[in-house]
Order: structure tokens, then sequence, then C-alpha cells
DNA sequence: GCTTCGCATGGAA
DNA sequence: GTTCCATGCGAAG
């Protein structure tokens, strides 16, 4: 250190420590400027000898600032970070589970961390009672599903005695309503956590933050070694006892015995830990939606239903003679149940930003989930892990609330099964028509707190397909966050003509009935589905139920439609009752046409009863075959949330449905209106005319007198005046504009932005906004017989 | 004859 | 071998 006896000799040479509360003086003539922090400007900061030796030593914040805000501790060594100046800025780094961890805490051995961990849980292992039933199953994840890191941890935990403490501990552990309320004042909250370096503090937090911490950093048994303080309270409410599990600073586990013996009591137990939250306010393994990156309270937890579940449940949880928390292994699910809702999906369902979400597990929907039978069954684990626990075969009733806020009330139930139970939830048909969910589709089931509401969110096959295969969690060592927004950069990078998609065959296969005649995928290897851009938009046809609005430019009416466009249904046509192929609209009956369109909620029971062959299984398959071809469908498609938003399109796309207000809001159009609306209208218009002048032209001078195009061969071309070359017979009108109708944007959109850009002032009397681009030449001929707009 | 309910069955994990 | 669960199927309404 230096001392002001190495006051500059020389004034001009001195400088001043560059530590505001020091101003030391520095004689660089004397000795060599210390280094310190990096400036804003680039530069290093220049201190004293004291200053730059307690910065390199670490304790600079702590000499200067330790009065200052912004104090944090590690979320892995505890160790107290100060987050509140530039001196420390580079010392820690931010989690993305949330909190901040100091810099070298990665670097701590991570072969001692597994051993230590291993040898802790050996040691709670001995001090749990025997189950009955523990399989001898290795423990996979079930940790948050968007935390690469703790996964990636976690993972390393592939210990049977990992999987039994979790089950133990699994038990009403993120469940921070009751825990408070079982042990009022005794512990800190789950959610509440202050940032204090206290050492014998007792903390609640997960056990996987625990897990995690000692993964990652190694030295839970290094300076701490594992001592065991016996703290058990007795569950006010019931014969519960709650057993802490503490754990000194620097510490991942200290050991309570477990003193829940008696048959019919329920284990409460938490961890304490000296990891306090990161955020200072909330738990970090919980999501609050107005938090980014989300972070999500891992899915272990027995759901508690204080409002369903009276004192009697509680203490009688016994079910097949077994305890409830000996029941079973409510943390083994399987990787398919894994919740894997993305961040968009958990805000979505969130809503609030002062509530947290804890996803909780998901099913993909079988063929008689989606079914007309009305019953979801329901993972059996799941069920007893997250749902009610039910005695009787009749169960009870269970409000569940969608992503749009709407409560349904299913009957949660199980009939015994083989010495077992199944458990189902009956009475999600309107639920699963509202949602326009078929088989393949993935429903989850998430828990908002501090409510303890359950909320039922769904996917889309075309969301979920690009998932990666749960399955192949079990070899992969790296198991990376869900790849959210894999489908929107897979059609972005191949957005020119083609939509490229791959279901896990496996999975689609499964899911979508084996023993049926759905979509069956034999074949292991990833199935890839190319859709043209044509043949994407064959598949548009107007939401059912919606109805257009015109919107008049130029003296050309539009159609505007409030809900995105349907997909799909071009599967529907592709096989008659004979099972035939039928790719012209015009081959379509009426009913088939107006079972299209309603396929939202209108078709009767008995017209799907007639529907039960294989035409509407084909149809089934091809629909979510179609579906992939949207992107956020799911997400954005929500009926009772009125919007232009094409499916496909972002926040911030310009496109003509993002920037249009809702049908009948916003100002009318004139023929010379200049809005955005107009404009795009407009110049995507010519967009199309100019194409359709090329091509023609094109043609004539290629193959004159000839109208095929050279790629067909002529037995499949159209006849002259047909509507394009799927279009082979006459027309029926009906169809045609039920058919026909979709979004402005759903057809031009892409004709401009993949074709000629260039701009003509050609008009035509009808503008047909639903031609096929790359048919328009047949189409636009066609439209002076045919009009689809009203007049 | 249709729908719903409850259970059984059998393939898959 | 056990358990799970998708689905079949018969009985009842």
């Amino acid at each position: 250190m230096s001392s002001p006896s190495s006051a500059p000799v020389a004034a001009p040479a001195a400088k001043i420590c560059f530590n505001a509360q020091c101003k030391e003086s520095i004689a660089d003539h004397i000795a060599p400027r210390r280094k310190g922090w990096r400036l804003r400007s680039g530069e290093i900061a220049e201190l004293c000898d004291r200053c730059s030796s307690a910065f390199e030593q670490g304790t600079f914040c702590e000499t200067f600032h330790s009065n200052d805000s912004g104090w944090r501790n590690c979320e892995t060594c505890g160790k107290r970070v100060h987050c509140g100046c530039i001196a420390s800025a580079q010392s820690y780094g931010f989690l993305d589970a949330g909190g901040i961890e100091c810099i070298p805490c990665p670097r701590k051995s991570l072969a001692t961390a597994s051993n230590q961990i291993s040898s802790s849980l050996m040691f709670m292992q001995q001090h749990v009672p025997e189950r009955r039933d523990s399989p001898a199953k290795t423990w996979r994840s079930m940790a948050n599903p968007l935390s690469g890191q703790w996964r990636q941890a976690s993972h390393m935990w592939n210990m049977t005695m990992q999987s039994d403490l979790q089950q133990r501990l699994s038990y009403e552990f993120d469940r921070p309503s009751s825990i408070e309320k079982l042990a009022p004042g005794g512990r800190h909250s789950i959610v509440t956590h202050e940032k204090k370096f206290e050492p014998e503090r007792k903390i609640t937090t997960d056990l996987n933050n625990i897990s995690q911490d000692k993964y990652i950093h190694g030295n839970a048994g290094e300076n701490d070694p594992m001592s065991a303080r016996k703290s058990v309270s007795t569950d006010p409410c019931s014969t519960s006892s709650i057993v802490n599990f503490e754990a000194k600073p620097n510490s991942s586990i200290k050991l309570q015995q477990s003193p829940v013996t008696k048959e019919n009591s329920s284990i409460l137990i938490s961890l304490s830990a000296s990891f306090p939250s990161s955020n200072g306010v909330k738990d970090p393994m919980k999501l609050s939606s107005n938090q980014s990156p989300v972070q999500i309270t891992t899915p272990l937890s027995k759901q508690f239903y204080p409002q369903r579940m009276n004192e009697a449940e509680l203490q009688v949880q016994m079910r097949n003679g077994r305890t409830r928390v000996d029941a079973y292994p409510r943390t083994q699910l399987l990787p398919r149940y894994w919740p894997r809702i993305t961040n968009q999906e958990l805000q979505q369902i969130s809503g609030d930003p002062q509530s947290s979400i804890t996803p909780l597990f998901e099913k993909m929907l079988s063929a008689s989930d989606a079914g007309r039978i009305g019953r979801l069954v329901l993972p059996k684990k799941c069920a007893e892990a997250y749902f009610p626990t039910i005695s009787q075969p009749e169960g009870l009733p269970l409000k569940v609330q969608d992503a749009s806020g709407k409560d349904w009330i299913f009957q949660f139930r199980f009939w015994p099964n083989n010495n077992s139970r199944m458990y189902v939830l009956e009475g999600v048909t309107p639920c699963i028509q509202a949602m326009q969910l078929q088989a393949g589709d993935t429903v989850t089931f998430s828990r908002i707190d501090p409510e303890g509401k359950l909320v039922m969110g769904f996917r889309k096959a075309s969301s979920s397909s690009n998932e990666q295969d749960p399955e192949t969690h079990k070899s992969s060592t790296d198991i990376s966050p869900p790849p959210e927004d894999q489908i929107t950069s897979l059609v972005q990078k191949d957005g020119s003509t083609s939509k490229l998609l791959q279901v896990p065959s496996k999975r689609k296969a499964k899911a979508l009935g084996l023993k049926s005649n759905c979509l069956r995928i034999e074949n292991e290897e990833p199935m890839e589905f190319k859709l043209t851009w044509e043949e994407a938009q064959m598949l548009l046809c107007p939401a059912p139920n919606s109805s257009p609005s015109i919107v008049v430019i130029e003296g050309l009416e539009f159609e505007e439609y409030e809900e995105a466009p349907v997909l799909g249904k071009r599967a529907y046509l592709t096989s008659d009752q004979a099972g035939s192929s039928c790719s012209s609209a015009q081959e379509l009956s009426l009913e088939h046409i107006a079972d299209m369109v309603s396929c939202k909620s209108g078709v009767s029971k008995k017209r799907k009863a007639k529907a039960k062959g294989d035409n509407v299984e084909v149809s089934d398959g091809l629909d979510t075959l179609a579906n992939l071809a949207i992107l956020g469908y799911s997400e954005n498609h929500q009926s009772s949330q009125p919007t232009t938003r094409h499916p496909r399109h972002k926040p911030g796309c310009t496109c003509i449905v993002c920037i249009q207000p809702p049908s009948g809001k916003g100002p009318k159009h004139k023929p010379h209106c200049t809005c955005n609306v107009c404009l795009t209208v407009k110049r995507r218009f010519r967009t199309l005319e100019l194409r359709r002048e090329k091509r023609q032209s094109e043609k004539e001078s290629e193959m004159p007198g000839k109208q095929q195009s050279p790629t067909l061969p002529p037995e499949v071309l159209p006849q002259p005046g047909s509507m394009d070359a799927a279009s082979t017979g006459p027309i029926d009108e009906v169809a045609t504009q039920k058919v026909t109708k979709m979004n402005v944007d759903a057809v031009v959109d892409e004709a401009s932005e993949h074709r000629t850009t260039s701009a003509s002032p050609l008009k035509t009397p009808q503008i047909d906004l639903n031609i096929q681009p790359e048919r328009e030449e047949e189409t636009l001929v066609q439209h002076q017989t045919v009009s689809l707009v009203p007049y």
C-alpha cells in the first residue's frame, strides 16, 4: 500500500488516486501507477497502492462502499458483491435464472461439488424414511426448462438418491402460500427473500437452487462441513410436519432429521440455505412476467389447494394404502410431460405482472383426448403431484383458467385401473374446441401464484414441432432451453417459398394414435414437411364465424377480417369419403365446405360423428400438418381476443394486417386515402398486376398458343377459363366465396415480397385479393365473371 | 340409435 | 415384471 509519504516530489507528475474517497496522490516516478477498474472511457482507473490492493483483493467496495446501496449476494457462494458501482461492475455476472454470481465462482471445481452432493444426499437419504415404492430409476431433471444452467447441473445428478430426495422434498416445495400458511413466521417466505449475509439465516428455497449451487461451485462442503440441526415444526393446519434443511453460508444443505413417520401424515419439507434471492424480491426460480429473462419455478411441487382441500383431506392422504408422501414419485415425470412452455406463453398466461407462474406439466393431446369423449387423460404422476388429492372416483370439479382468462370447470376424477388409477379431466371438449386443439397439440398446465390458480395453456403442433424431442433429454447432457423462437427463425430463414418444419416422428406418431389411422409416421427420422408458399396459401380460409368488413380503396372493395385466417382446411379437401384425392375446390360439396368453415365450433356432433372415418382422421393429421405453416398461431389466436394481427406476424410488423385497425374501427378508407393500409394495398396490388403482366408476356413469347405451365403435364393443367390449376370443374360460387375469403394480407403480402417489387399503375375494375399469386393470371381473368366481393 | 360412463385391455415405457 | 396410459367396448341412460 502506498502511504502519504509517497507523495509526489515533483508536482507536475503527481496524480490523484481515482478513488474519490481516497484521493491519495500518486507519484508515477516513484512507483508505477496501479491500475483499477476500467472506466467508461475505456481507460483504466489509476489507483494508489492501497486502493489498488483493495481492488485486487476484491475488498474495494467493502472498504469504500460498504454503506452504499447495491449490495447483493452471490447466488453461488453467498459472498457479498457490490453491484452498485463501477469498481465492481466486472466482478460479477448476472445469472440466467436471476441473481448474480461473483466471477470466480464458476471456476470452482465441479467434480468436487459432485462428490459433495453425493455425500450430502447419501447422508440425507439415510435419514429419510424408507419408501416402499421408491423406484430405482434415474432421476432426471424436472427443473426449470428455461434454465440451461440448472438443467445441465441437475443432469449430472443421475443418482437414485437424488431421485428419492427429490421426491421427498418436492411435496409442497414451491408453494409459498402454503408454506407460509403452515409455518407462519417461522421462516422466510420463498417469495420474499432479502439479501443479507446472515450465517444462520433460514431461507426456504428450492432444492434445485441448492443443488445447482452445489454443483456449480463446489464449495458446499469445503468451508462448511455438513452439519445437521433439527428444525421441525408442526403444521398447524394438519398433521404434516415441516422439516427444515438448513445451510450455513457457503454450504448447500444441512440435513435435518426427518421426523415424519406417521402413516397418515404429510411431510412438508423445505430447505433452508443462505442463498438469497437474486433479485431481492422474488424467489429466483419464480416467474414474474415482468422479469427478464423469465424465471420459472421448477415444477416440483405438489400443488396445494387450500380452497379445495379440507383438513381431512390433508390429513388423510392415503391412497391405495400408501401415504400421500409415499404415494408416487411425483417429480419423476416423464420427459414428455416436462413443461416446456415458452417465455411468450408464460407471459401470455400470466397476465398479471405481479403474479408468478409455475409451469407444472404439459401433455400432448392424444386422439382420444381431443376426441368427442371429452376426457383428457392426465398423466398419473402429474395428476397426483399437481392436482388436488381425490379419494373418490367422482373426484371434484376443478376450475382451470385458459390463457385468455376464461375459467373452465373440469371434473377431475379417476377410475381404478389395474390396482392403480387413471386420472382424467372430464368436460374438456368445449375448452379444447375453443382452443381449436386437436391431437398432436399440447396443453400445458401451470399455476399462478400466489393465488394458486390453475392455468391451462396450449401449444399447437406447429409450435411444438420444432422443439427438441423430450426423449432426447435422456441422453443429452446439453439441455438447452426450449427453442421458443425456433419456429420463427425457421420460417424466416426459409421464408422465400417454403416452410420447413420438422416433427419428432416418434412422439408425433404416438400422439396421433398409433392404433388409429391418424397420421402415422413410421420413420424414426424427423419428418420434413415442405409447403410451398402457394400450398400454404391454399390452406387459408377465413376464420370461422368471422364476418368481413368491406373497405373501399380506390373504388375497390376489400374484405377485412378481424380474425386470422384458418389454416389447414386444404387438408380437408384432399380426401373424400372414398379416399380419392380431391384437390379442387369445386369438388367439394356444400356440406364439406360448411364443415370446413365451421371447424371452430360449429360442427354438430352428428356431423362429427359422421366424419369419424378416414377422412376426418386424415384431415386431423393434415390439419396439423397445415398448421405447421403458421407461426405463433396458438399464442396469438384467441377468439376471445379480437385482433387484426396475423398470427405469423410479430410485433412491429407493418404489413397490411398488422397496421390496420380492427374491422369496423378506425377511419373509413376513401378512394384517394393515403393511409398506410391503403398505400400498402395499392402497392401490393400493383405488384401483383405487374407480375401478372410480366408472366403473361413471358408465356406468350415462349409458348405461343399454349396456356399451360411448363412444369406441369398437360393432363393436369387447368382448362381454359378455370380458376387455377387445381380447379378443373365448375365453380360453386358459394363454395368459392367461403373457401377463398381470406385476409388480404395473407394472400398478397408474400407475393409482393417474394416477387417483383416494382410498381405498376395498372388497375383492374375488380381486385380479387383471394387469388393465389402463382395463378393470378388465370384468376384475374376469371375475375371478369367471378367476383368474391359482395356489392 | 346415440351418447355417456365406467372399466378392461394391451401396447409401450 | 411392473406400471402407465391410449383406447376399445359394453352397459346404462
